[in-house]
DNA sequence: ACCTATTTGTCCGTATGTATG
DNA sequence: CCATACATACGGACAAATAGG
């Protein structure tokens, strides 16, 4: 299979698996276009449960980096110009951000906050 | 109770309940810094289970409407309108690059070349 | 400093619904 | 029509953080 978990009992299991599977698709191990294994098939082969790796496979489509459809399964998202679209995402909070008279320093601060993941 | 949910079958509950609990806030009904019925008495007083409240919950927690800490509570965020506005476009660029495996650093200087406080 | 109750967090299990191919 | 595979909802158990006494 292409994730191995190396157990880490600082994180929750399916956050382990999202950054898994996020680095598989980084790493080019599976590409755009493909398709993810079922969700109850790797939750067998790795010995976790299915809701498990749905919950992984939700917050991933949440991401963008796949799509998930009833029936169809978890496909890797093809996106061309993928840096288009964080540049455009930059100069929006740039914009709002000025709009608001935050400091620069301000932005960066919030960037960083919302930037490692979803602990709280 | 604050939120009741008239049975709509085009919605999966916990949507309906997400709405509900949204309509409260904007309307007043839950102020800023309250907190809201733990998840599984909310739960048992709408008759359905804890993980659809929860879920709700979370959903809300992820759009900065609410606060969600373990052993604590949920509790209704308190912030000026447009620093949320802020933060979501933050939360957005934050994910939109994560999405794209790019680095912390990479982001935070991108953003930096469209922040505020330079001259253009 | 300690203990306890509260409350969310995670994970497992099961069942049924529903879009896709 | 049928098999596949996610979507939703229910239930139970234990872990972990928080707050209060």
């Amino acid at each position: 299979m292409f994730v191995v978990l190396h157990p880490d009992h600082r994180n929750p299991l399916y956050l382990q698996l999202v950054a898994a599977i996020r680095g598989a698709i980084v790493r080019g191990d599976v590409t755009p276009g493909e398709r993810l294994p079922a969700a109850r098939d790797l939750a067998e082969s790795l010995g976790m449960n299915m809701h498990t790796v749905l919950r992984a496979y939700r917050m991933l489509a949440d991401e963008g980096v796949i799509e998930l459809r009833r029936g169809r399964g978890a496909v890797v998202t093809r996106r061309p110009e993928g840096r288009a679209q964080v540049e455009a995402a930059a100069r929006e909070l740039a914009d709002l951000a000025r709009a608001h008279g935050m400091a620069r320093e301000e932005v960066l601060a919030l960037l960083a906050d919302e930037s490692p993941g979803r602990s709280r």
